[in-house]
DNA sequence: ATGGCTATGTATAAATA
DNA sequence: TTATTTATACATAGCCA
């Protein structure tokens, strides 16, 4: 890749060093970016120069992501030998009461020496608390769901009860029209029977 | 760099975009390697696949070490040149939008040979799943509050026009009971309310 | 420190097994 | 799939400004 094959050990020679620094490491930013585009995945890049200082690529906006990704995996892994152990303890968590798991989350809290606790124990105490989450989730949807049915219930009685008060000044409306018309018409009215119709207002 | 020169844009064919994957990953990794040695610098790379494996390489013990390296130098940068424009951005970049969720998830699930994924794998797949599962999980909670807030703005305005109607109907009780008293002391009916009475009178 | 310039070594795309 | 082969494209060592 040159006028002569280099072999893979420290340049000693400063300069020429510095040189293949300098254009070593642009190539491998590219190489990084192509393989990027290529391959539709996120490639991050560091380089610290033996200065102190940083040189840097990142498919994504920002490198944080990727290496916040990156210790998430980490942590991750570190998980699976922890959890390879331990298959049986874990199913007896499985459904307690809501009471239960507060009681189990408080007492856990209340140990001050939370860092010196086994994996195993930190096993069983993730699976409390994950238990403790999944109640709680359920419990928030419940609350919530109920909440909408109740209040798809007013509703509806609220807009029977406004349909009724409509309709009952709808009726008194067309009353007051018809009396209008008799009005107009000087027909003498009969009181005849009038009494039993206020009566019935009466009631509404 | 092979028998034909290649655009650098995302490879649409699958089988061949991973092997191009593979092949240059390595090359990167080599060049990454070859970097840190001949040039005596710290060198990190990592690259996560669209399945979310994890490939690193890194010139140190840990790759940990350089992140956190990374991060302190970043921070340092952050503070001298902007201090208010990062917080909102920051926030929103972990987050991915219910789209984007999709996508990836309708990614994984493209994947014909999900039973022999490595446990480090499958640790990968789980951080990606438990995302959109978060993910979904808060847009459910949104849904939920929004509608209740609806529900809640819906109902007083029924309230409201229940009111109004009532108050009218109020108004006109009290208006007949005057027109009542008036007819009592009269000892004359008013023909007002009989407008159904006449009505049949006229059928007749 | 970069930025050409070549000659040459390497990486890799496509084909093949 | 993954490995090997082969023809090319690319990267870069050494050199000069």
């Amino acid at each position: 890749m040159g006028r002569k094959k280099v072999e893979i050990k420290r340049i000693e020679d400063r300069s020429s060093r510095h040189a293949t620094f300098s254009k070593r490491r642009n190539g491998l930013m590219k190489k990084a970016k192509q393989l990027s585009i290529l391959c539709d995945v996120d490639v991050a890049v560091i380089v610290f120069s033996s200065r102190g200082r940083l040189f840097e690529f990142s498919s994504t906006n920002s490198l944080t992501g990727i290496t916040q990704r990156y210790h998430r995996n980490v942590k991750a892994e570190d998980k699976v030998s922890a959890e390879v152990n331990d298959t049986e303890e874990s199913k007896y968590a499985s459904f307690m009461t809501m009471e239960e798991v507060l009681q189990t989350v408080e007492k856990q809290l209340e140990e001050p020496d939370v860092d010196d606790l086994s994996i195993t124990d930190l096993v069983h105490l993730e699976n409390q608390f994950e238990t403790a989450l999944t109640q709680t989730r359920f419990r928030k949807t419940h609350l919530l769901i109920e909440s909408i049915k109740n209040l798809h219930d007013k509703e509806k009685l609220l807009i029977e009860e406004n349909k009724v008060l409509d309709d009952e000044i709808g009726s008194i409306k067309k009353k007051e029209a018809n009396e209008m018309a008799v009005d107009l018409n000087n027909i003498a009215p009969t009181p005849m029977d009038c009494g039993q119709q206020r009566e019935t207002l009466y009631f509404l």
